[in-house]
DNA sequence: TTATCATATCGTAATATTGCAATATAATAA
DNA sequence: TTATTATATTGCAATATTACGATATGATAA
């Protein structure tokens, strides 16, 4: 975040800047649509999707996970990822509230 | 964004992570939290209701405008923003379509 | 004209992110 | 036990972001 000043903002808009900053990456962008392609979640070959190194890829499904994002199941040697519904609603109607807040509000 | 490998990926990942980045930030979730609590779009003053110095917001604010978050017009010697609606009902459309795709496909 | 006000740009230091090779861990198979 | 397989962590170089003082620009006022 280069040298912030998050301490000055409130909790809520901290958190939703990690959020938002979870998917700010393009690959973090193509392992979400690639879990929402596949019928049920994925065990494994995440990596192979992608055209970044496995140490790469683990870091992005990390802070995906940070972001409660995506959940990680383990399933003997490998881990099943799938997408959180919870959080896609919450983001669903975050923007659906400024939506319907933003009537008659624009220039 | 780091040594990124952006042209790997589609123009659409690549636009949205653009999208996400530049609500990635605490003070630009203030930005657009402020111009959503206004009865009408804002002349001047969101550098006071910052705790930034006036280059640092003029620089967040120039990041939502390439995004299309939000939209500036000129107005005299001071510069009106709002919130550009069809962006925020972009993003809401977004995570409908993740959500309603979601169904019987979580861990 | 000069002064003033609002905003943008430049330059740069401090800090964060990205990507990957090397290595570690942890589970199962042989 | 020793592989093998899948994923995570470490360490570091390359690059990007953040913040702000100084300065520039551009519009109106005096």
């Amino acid at each position: 975040m280069g040298a912030s000043k998050a301490d000055f903002f409130t909790k809520e808009q901290n958190d939703l800047a990690v959020l938002f900053k979870a998917m700010s990456h393009p690959a973090r962008i193509a392992i979400i649509q690639y879990l929402l392609s596949v019928k049920s979640c994925i065990c494994g070959d995440i990596v192979n999707e992608l055209p970044l190194a496995q140490p790469t890829v683990s870091q992005h499904l990390k802070e995906l996970k940070n972001a409660e994002i995506i959940k990680g199941n383990i399933e003997g040697t490998a881990i099943c990822y799938c997408l959180n519904p919870d959080t896609i609603e919450l983001l669903e109607k975050y923007f659906g509230q400024i939506s319907s807040k933003l009537q008659n509000k624009c220039c």
